[in-house]
DNA sequence: CTCCTTGCAAATGATTTGCAAAAAC
DNA sequence: GTTTTTGCAAATCATTTGCAAGGAG
């Protein structure tokens, strides 16, 4: 093997070191296959409660420089790491928060036209499409039919049509 | 029947009051087309100085319970408000910031199969696209073909605006 | 006149930064 | 021993909230 894989040998490689909280944030990214910040906070802390969370800041920063994890926005506010290698589109239900995953694959005819027509190269792994997750809808439709209500602060009315 | 499109007709119908401060909010998002609260706080703020973000922020969330203005998440932190009637799909270059918008009809196969193969009802509309616009795709290109292996550790160049 | 809205200031929550102590090499 | 990393506390940034004054109906 020319290409040292292990965590250790790629901060080397860079003159920056291996300590046991680099490891440990990677092992939650690993872990948890998709998590936010404090998530992965949780996770590292769960095995050393010492750890900061301004380390696991700074720490995934660091990962995703090395090209060792990615993070992916959802679409509120906390962006969520993963792997690198682990790639996939994210289908995050905007009713109940739910995130599914996708093969990069589903994108892969959006991502050709997008390039074709105007020279953008989609990257379906930082992509979080939103929509509705099955249970959610059919909890809607027996609800009545609402077509979006974000919500529910309470009005149970939404007048907008069609175009 | 005659079903009153206007803020005033809108707002009335739920036993809210018109105020400037809305038409100027609601203006501002139609005339920004996709803007942060911040973004139509400062052009609210050109006609209207006095006008406070927190009334922005409290206005746009009001707009979007009564469907008339909806938000997108772009990718980094900020939200983007435009007219519910404005749809379309956000294409966001993660390098340079740029925002392009494409017709919802671009994820249109992808919704079908979602919900064929999934249940999951995609929104187009609160969907963005990550990726590398032409001009930053043709910046890389000349700098080094590493299409993968996201370096950029040691380098000067520093890929999102970061916030 | 009554209740909804606004503006201000302070609270909140997430992420970042400066710096001295601790750890890695 | 030297340089990188960490932990802490304070700073920052975006957004939210409580409350009294102001404005709409």
């Amino acid at each position: 093997m020319c290409v040292d894989t292990s965590l250790k040998g790629t901060l080397h490689r860079r003159g920056l070191r291996m300590t046991p909280q680099r490891q440990l944030v990677l092992d939650a990214v690993r872990d948890l296959g998709h998590a936010t910040p404090e998530q992965v906070c949780t996770q590292v802390q769960a095995v050393a409660p010492a750890v900061n969370i301004t380390t696991v800041y700074r720490t995934l920063d660091l990962l995703e420089q090395l090209g060792v994890v990615q993070h992916a926005h959802l679409g509120h506010g906390a962006p969520t790491y993963s792997e690198h290698e682990h790639r996939h589109v994210h289908l995050v239900c905007h009713s109940c928060g739910k995130v599914d995953e996708a093969p990069t694959e589903l994108l892969s005819a959006v991502s050709e036209r997008t390039l074709t027509e105007r020279g953008f190269r989609l990257d379906a792994t930082h992509v979080a499409l939103s929509g509705t997750c099955a249970d959610c809808a059919a909890r809607r439709e027996a609800d009545s039919d609402d077509p979006d209500a974000d919500d529910g602060a309470g009005t149970t009315e939404t007048p907008e049509g069609g175009p």
